[in-house]
DNA sequence: CTGTTAGCGCTTTCAC
DNA sequence: GTGAAAGCGCTAACAG
């Protein structure tokens, strides 16, 4: 664990000479202290001093060592990242608004995956806390909520993407998934489907479950009961959305509709009833979660309910850069709400 | 540019003392290099010494301080990953290779993006570097090769994704876009085609020209003339295959099949022929490019060639620890061949 | 406004 | 084998 690989030292390889704050200080023949003052411009330093300096730096290539500045000020400007995957159609969209967001500010983001496993999770937490990073951007699913309530009391900030803790609320930025869920049946009710088939995620993850009560709210609300033989779980991947309407299918009930947990396996799904000659949505309609970009360009468009999961990454970015950096001009949001997208996956149900 | 933000000091926050090596040192009764020495193990310490001093940081909850340690020993155990976009479906396949690979030697990944613009490359580029990457992987497009090969002179070592310069070829790891390109059309050839439109990418790509420069091959070697008129450049994306394919359709010529440089465009393509009521593959065969995940679970699958992005995301970070970590068990190849997936979008002729 | 000085936590000669 | 001591490059009191 704390044995460290060799490690090429870089200077044998240097073929520029690396010019410190001391070479600058020399030759604009003022104080290490003066220079730090000019880079940090935090102190006032006069106009005639801080022009010696700024032209010794350009003279000399100065650039100022990251690392040391690290040690010295107790503070590594970077934040890390902890994602279950690094793949998928998420983490993408995610990342570019982090990124953006914190190198805009000069911080760097240090990227770790945690693969949906409580122990790895746990060591990528590890793995960023030991690098030093200033604060931490989770979005994990296979560790507890205590542990992340008692990851909040410790030194290092921590937000988290897409998990709602009622007693750590403040640092959670999430999607208001029950809503979402009931939104998209309720399109579909509204279609005047009856027969409504459910294919769920992983319920192990809180977001899935939230998602099937918002789905079991709407059938309620229109007085239809739900059938637990119709709802089948899988994994939210093309595949198992695959296989889980090839179940659907062989029951030989009557679907005219079904509601799936995310795009994903919406897509998978109706590639399979395609493929055995069902129309879509003319003999079976269809609603997503989501709205990845991919299905919107497939045939038939998916209709979905927003994930802003982009979104979700600009604002937790925006939390660290309040809460650890003291960035006054941020503006936090913590509670997302879906948004329904209705395209040409679903239509009203045809009475022949 | 030499600015820093103001920055929270964490010992502030700080609720839990974090030890040193002092202290364990004063722990274990030795001295400060004697714990430096067995957490290197690198010089011989005795079995019972190096017992105390593990006791000791057991005890004390020690971790070792990185940045302290890069400062000292002037290497950061990080690498710098600069990519085009952060989204889309190569990036994250890419990431997960290179972060479990570097991960595994505990090194850590820094990421930023370029956002394929030259001055956004560049300004990537220096910020890794002054961010004491101990090697850079790049991914990137925008910037001249000249200026990649005076990079490559430069104090930190540097791999290349996706991209081949034939003076730095060592440090490149790329795919055989030509030959890609000929198979997916020879593909479409040998089973009988003769009235072939093809979707570019941006041609100022080096991979795109490439590609298109396969497809010619194969047209030629059945002494089929390329038509100008129907090659079509667009821009790698789902919509600007859409757009495209509205191109072609509005000519009213011939086209029995459609070659795609990439599955996104392809799948934009198809989804428009669909919607003008155009059967694929029974009207119109298509080939796409990249073999990315999502297409093989629509309808009708699509037919590809793969592009194991991957694979070579894996091979650059095995040639950083190869060439700066000296690591020496890792094999590294840089030239990656393309396969043919021959699934259900494309299909023989038929003389009707 | 500017200089002096003492670290930040660790690595690494150089002696013993 | 082990310890003493000199930095790595920078920040941040503290004086003046």
């Amino acid at each position: 664990m704390l044995v460290l690989e060799p490690c090429a030292p870089r200077w044998l390889l240097n073929t520029h000479y690396m010019a410190t704050i001391y070479d600058v200080s020399v030759m604009a023949g003022v104080s290490l202290a003066t220079v730090s003052r000019v880079m940090n411009n935090n102190t006032k330093v006069s106009d005639k001093t801080k022009q010696k300096v700024l032209d010794a730096m350009k003279a000399l290539g100065y650039r100022p060592n990251t690392i040391a500045q690290s040690l010295a000020s107790n503070c590594s400007n970077s934040v890390g990242v902890l994602v279950s995957q690094l793949d998928g159609p998420f983490y993408g969209p995610m990342m570019t608004e982090i990124e953006t967001a914190l190198r805009t500010a000069n911080k760097h983001v240090i990227i770790a995956a945690g693969h949906s496993d409580e122990k790895q999770e746990k060591e990528g937490v590890e793995f960023l806390m030991s690098r030093g990073c200033d604060a931490l951007i989770l979005d994990i699913e296979a560790v507890s909520d205590d542990y992340l309530i008692e990851l909040s009391k410790g030194s290092t900030p921590v937000v988290f993407i897409n998990r709602y803790i009622d007693a750590i609320k403040e640092r959670c930025v999430y999607l208001e998934n029950e809503q979402g869920g009931f939104m998209a049946t309720e399109h579909i009710l509204s279609l005047g489907h009856k027969d409504i088939a459910y294919i769920s995620g992983p319920l192990f993850k809180l977001d899935v479950r939230d998602r099937l009560k918002g789905h079991k709210r709407a059938l309620q609300q229109y007085n239809i009961d739900f059938d637990d033989t119709l709802c089948i779980e899988s994994d939210f991947k093309e595949a198992g959305g695959c296989e889980a309407m090839e179940r659907l299918l062989s029951m030989n009930k009557t679907i005219t509709a079904v509601v799936c947990a995310n795009d994903q396996m919406a897509s998978g799904a109706i590639a399979v009833c395609l493929e055995h000659g069902i129309r879509v949505p003319d003999d079976i309609s269809f609603i997503g979660y989501d709205n990845i970009p991919f299905p919107q360009y497939i045939s038939p468009k998916l209709s979905t309910v927003s994930n802003p999961i982009h979104e979700m990454g600009k604002m937790a970015a925006r939390w660290v850069l309040q809460e650890v950096y003291n960035d006054k001009e941020v503006i936090v949001e913590s509670s997302f709400k879906p948004e329904l997208f209705i395209r040409s996956s679903s239509q009203a149900i045809s009475h022949d």
